[in-house]
DNA sequence: TCATTTACATACAATGATGTATGTTTCTTG
DNA sequence: CAAGAAACATACATCATTGTATGTAAATGA
């Protein structure tokens, strides 16, 4: 009798894929609920319900593992329903923006942002994983952001700044015991995007 | 020959005093160009150049150490030059807020944060040692607040997001190699403090 | 000054993480 | 339908970290 149903029965293409998929997954929550210290190879192979044999044969090392989980979940996130029209307002991108960074998976990026500077090694190894993210928030990469900022001083700076608003709610929730919402997350995004309307100059009135 | 000079001769009360504070700063030290993963008491014992058993004579374990490292830049850096009288402006606050935030020793105060939600149990022991650090944003426990920002609406949702804004750029910092500054860091607090020249209502004119 | 306590060092046992080597099953391919 | 390769599991040796137990030097106090 063999183990092996018609169900079973997988190109090896798919094997790898899925099995790297619940490795990749395994990692960011265990990133996101117990932290770069304790996800250990160990730890993710428990969570995904696999031996640490095939984590081995699919990455050669966790910082591998780790620079896969970055890309996936950037890909995931940043790029997946990716619009190529310009954003309407600043509004619009303040919206978009969070709700990326609300994201729980978005703490396992807080994670390894730390821990590729706290170790320099896996900083190297990582550096192309992680680089990704630092374009999110740049103005010259994004052409969804280009019209609607333009040149004005002003709005750049603007900009900055509410990148750094909403990054600072993204700690407080990656701070939060649950990975819970704060009280005045809200209040501090309308508050953003009031000031929002103020600054950018009333294209469409 | 006995190998104590008078020089040497110290009170009992003083030796403990100087080797808890090159415990505690080693511990911040370690955590800040380390990161708590690899802040172990073999790591800060190096650091401080004592051995294992001195730390385990003045601290139970690590946490109780961490504790301790987070009281001391606690007072060290949000309670040291405690001033009495209320800010003159929102400008001001900010000044003060992000002379503390940009310290070095605030990424300890992350890698804390982040360390006690990853672990409940670290979480429950520090808990004391890290709640303060939350009042230091909080309007109501700041009796220098109360009068500037009184009970607008807008203006405690300003401050609110002020305080987000600094702890973005606090991480941002924390995650840059050498904990270096960041170019648009001057940018971002001058914009800051333009829109709390506009929020607030003028009081003096 | 001597007994006691405090401060600190050394040594050890247990645990957990890592990388590798090797075995077994499952798929592909000629 | 057999090699052979890929996918995955098991086993092992090494190293790092932790807590504790025990030993020694220094300070206190009667």
């Amino acid at each position: 009798m063999r183990s092996t149903t018609a169900r079973d029965r997988r190109t090896q293409a798919d094997r790898s894929c899925e099995m790297r998929a619940r490795l990749v997954q395994a990692t960011v929550e265990s990133l996101v609920d117990s932290g770069y210290a304790r996800t250990t190879t160990v730890e993710v192979c428990r969570r995904a319900g696999v031996t640490r044999g095939a984590l081995h044969h699919h990455f050669a090392d966790l910082p591998d593992l780790l620079a896969a989980a970055m890309s996936d979940t950037y890909e995931r996130f940043f790029l997946s329903p990716a619009r190529t029209r310009p954003f309407a307002s600043l509004e619009a991108w303040i919206d978009h923006a969070w709700t990326r960074l609300r994201q729980p998976a978005f703490k396992a990026v807080i994670e390894v942002w730390l821990a590729a500077r706290n170790e320099p090694a896996l900083g190297r190894k990582l550096r192309p994983a992680i680089e990704c993210y630092k374009q999110v928030f740049s103005i010259e990469a994004s052409a969804r952001l280009t019209s609607l900022i333009g040149s004005s001083p002003e709005v750049q700076a603007f900009y900055r700044l509410a990148c750094e608003t909403l990054i600072g709610l993204a700690l407080g929730r990656a701070t939060t015991p649950g990975g819970r919402a704060l009280d005045h997350e809200s209040v501090v995004v309308d508050m953003l995007k009031g000031l929002a309307r103020r600054i950018v100059p009333q294209a469409a009135a």
